[in-house]
DNA sequence: CCGTGCGTGTACTATGTAGTACACATGACA
DNA sequence: TGTCATGTGTACTACATAGTACACGCACGG
């Protein structure tokens, strides 16, 4: 994430910490904790803002801060069996098949 | 909850409140505080070991606590794009449509 | 009666989460 | 040479989470 913004920033000098920190809406010194895994990752809300100020992948970045999306979460917990199976099903699959799967079910073949 | 536990109750006095409690680690007006909703949901674990006493499905329990079993967590934040997109895609999908593609996996068919 | 098990109300607590607030040293630059 | 923005160390805090501890009143069997 660090490499990220000082990315940004060799074009913009608007990406340093406290400016980005003050967009976001937090402390630069919790900014920059964070960059440093100096601190347990922030909440859902404040790595969203932060992926959008980076135009970062949210569901990476939070996975990478050891969360789940919310609303993955919510549809999940509505059938929870149902996913429970599908998931682990997919655990040790390999990535193209859960692609493949996901366009199947996009082709709304049901 | 209650109502599963009484139901057991009516055939076997070792399901009074206490004796279930004893059994699952957790002191007595705790988890008739759990029962009656007076307190937030206990932890994954404890919703585990009372799942598991009271023969009902963890993932299901969980869901009703508003929580998401941390094993599927663990599998999604893996790969978080390629869960994200399949489980958005499933969202409104029905039951049936869910449930074949678990079975799809399950015949392993890639 | 009286002890035993029962469900529950009230009070308290330890740990984790998600940050803020401020001070400091540094380097650029006008 | 002064000032200005920058990154970061230290200290603190509000709120949530996940419970425990104890006391009370009730019913029931011996």
């Amino acid at each position: 994430m660090r490499e990220v913004r000082e990315t940004f920033r060799r074009e913009d000098p608007a990406y340093s910490v406290r400016r980005v920190a003050r967009r976001v809406g937090v402390e630069p010194a919790y900014l920059s904790k964070i960059e440093r895994d100096q601190v347990a990752p922030p909440s859902e809300a404040t790595i969203r803002r932060l992926a959008s100020e980076l135009r970062a992948d949210p569901d990476l970045l939070l996975a990478m801060a050891g969360k789940v999306s919310s609303d993955l979460q919510a549809i999940v917990r509505r059938r929870p069996q149902l996913f429970a199976e599908l998931i682990r099903e997919l655990r040790d699959a390999p990535d193209h098949a859960i692609l493949r799967v996901a366009r199947e079910v996009r082709d709304g073949d049901w």
